[in-house]
DNA sequence: GTTGAGCGTT
């Protein structure tokens, strides 16, 4: 099982490509995913990466959390479980 | 051509 972040305060010119590139050195990324409107197609200024392991997760959130990623401060943490 | 706390899509 993977460990998923919730990654907000991201640039709105972010995409998943540059999110996967921003968290690769921490660990494996299994998947990362910037939220788009639908109906403008722009980002949401929020996305999630999901790391391989829990401790590449953490490193990741203490890598980036409060860092700044395309010059914009960004916040990391645990996601939230989607379905409960 | 804009905005700025939060927790998505199959």
């Amino acid at each position: 099982m993977a460990y998923k972040l919730f990654v907000g305060g991201l640039p709105f010119s972010t995409t998943q490509e540059e999110l996967e590139a921003a968290f690769a050195p921490f660990g494996t990324v299994e998947s990362a995913v910037v939220i788009t409107d639908h109906e403008t197609g722009r980002s949401k200024g929020f996305g999630f990466v999901e790391m391989s392991t829990e401790e590449e997760g953490q490193a990741a959130i203490n890598g980036m959390n409060g860092k700044e990623l395309g010059g914009r401060t960004v916040t990391v943490n645990q996601a939230r479980p989607k379905t409960a």
